[in-house]
DNA sequence: GGCCCGCGTTCCGTAAACGGAACGGGGGCG
DNA sequence: CGCCCCCGTTCCGTTTACGGAACGCGGGCC
């Protein structure tokens, strides 16, 4: 299932140039030149600069050792504060909060909104593949297509995926939700 | 008088080996073969097939076609985040992922992580206040201290939490799972 | 069995990211 | 004014990340 991507233009939290604005207001702050900078970091100067004029493309060693040295994880300068929202569709929007990895299995977290008046349905999963939902708000449908199961807010559901499956708000109401996915190492 | 580099093959902190395992295991969770992802995020077999096995240090740009198309952000691969609201106990770490408010309850989801060897008790909460757990790693007996449950991976675990509860790891491996806490309205 | 297709890895020429050095510019100071 | 130091940019040779192609492998099919 190919994502609609958003456009020709998608919203690049990757964007170079402001990879490069972020890094040089981070070292404005610290009232530190490029080339002390450079030089702390074991970067070349001519690196820092084309990489803070955006200019470059820069590896991930070469962007790690400077933001260690600013004292920044690395994440805060790939991307604003908002977390671009992982969009499934009309009716579902689903936000990944963490993803696990484990020996046995891995995990995702989603964040679930569900418009009411529509319903989405997504292709099975490989098998193995199990959803859990604990319901916010409003009341939930979802499971597979054939055998639906429901509940409202602070109830719990749980499917094998590996069939057809939708979900879909009961009511007016939009729906809040967490679903964990869960997918067996194969 | 040269600085110090970084040794010949450092463990190269911003870790590519690591990054790569996580993009193995997304790519694994979906079921995508890595000549499709390599072709659907348009860059080169070979480039993903050293990302993935740690041996090459990848540009930003090729880092985001990849997560673009697996549909997750940038910092998804990349080290976890450190700089969240964390409840620290002696044997439970829970990290506040999502709090949600609604008409007739409030929730709270975080990661959690019991290490082993030790029983952690929480006092009891309001009437009505309910917990929902799906563990992800690990054994974890948890619930009411006079009447506690088990889940291994995979498993998820409920009961209401108006009575002291606990919550500890079987076994010798630490517990990673989910807590999700709902308050109903007073 | 032979065939074919898709898998992941390896080879290799090219493009570009890298660090060192050289450059022009702007203060501070005697 | 001349001097010196540090700034950020630009030049340049080296290194290496890149994608296309070729490779060996295994699984499905006739």
């Amino acid at each position: 299932m190919t994502r609609p991507r958003p456009a020709r233009r998608p919203p690049l939290d990757a964007d170079a140039e402001a990879v490069g604005q972020r890094i040089r207001a981070l070292r404005a702050a610290r009232g530190v030149s490029l080339s002390t900078l450079a030089r702390t970091a074991g970067v070349g100067k001519a690196t820092l600069s084309a990489l803070e004029n955006g200019t470059r493309n820069p590896t991930l060693e070469t962007l790690y050792a400077i933001t260690a040295q600013l004292g920044v994880p690395l994440a805060a300068v790939l991307a604003g504060p908002a977390t671009t929202p992982t969009v499934r569709g009309a009716t579902v929007v689903a936000t990944l909060l963490e993803s696990f990895t484990d020996t046995d299995a891995s995990y995702e977290l989603y964040r679930l909104r569900v418009h009411p008046g529509g319903e989405q349905v997504s292709p099975a999963h490989r098998p193995g593949v199990t959803e859990h939902v604990t319901v916010f708000a409003g009341v939930l449908r979802a499971g597979p297509v054939d055998a639906p199961l429901t509940a409202a807010a602070g109830g719990h559901l749980r499917w094998t995926s590996d069939v057809p499956h939708g979900y879909a708000a009961l009511g007016d109401e939009e729906v809040a939700a967490s679903l964990l996915l869960r997918y067996p190492r194969s």
